[in-house]
DNA sequence: GTGATGACGGAAA
DNA sequence: CTTTCCGCCATCA
């Protein structure tokens, strides 16, 4: 796994991974949110981080839809973060990183 | 330098 | 409401 290391080390991935961690139990946010302007960039850390110390199940789609199916689904439950159908209701959910890094 | 990749976003149909 | 399509962009080989 030489890319998916080089990739979680990178200054962009840093900061992906510590807003990520800003995330509270109980609420989401977006890959957007993690990288503005380069979404598909949050994504493709998520995809090689595999720290435990980051709560990957908070990250959800802009529409609140999951990238990783029930086994999130499940977790989020459980964390009393509440759906709409499929998808995460973001109007109560959605938490501001903006907001929550230092 | 070029081209491929991806846990995306949003506009259009 | 759902699906399709195209743009985006850091990173890597």
């Amino acid at each position: 796994m030489g890319a998916a290391d080089s990739l979680r080390q990178s200054p962009r991935a840093r900061e992906v991974l510590r807003r990520a961690r800003s995330v509270p139990e109980g609420f989401v946010t977006t890959y957007g949110d993690l990288c503005p302007g380069a979404p598909r960039f949050a994504g493709m850390v998520m995809s090689a981080c595999h720290d435990p110390t980051v709560p990957w199940q908070r990250i959800v789609r802009a529409d609140g839809s999951l990238a990783k199916g029930d086994r999130q689904r499940r977790l989020l439950e459980a964390e009393g973060v509440p759906f709409r159908g499929a998808r995460v209701d973001m109007r109560v959910a959605w938490a501001d990183v903006e907001s929550l890094i230092d």
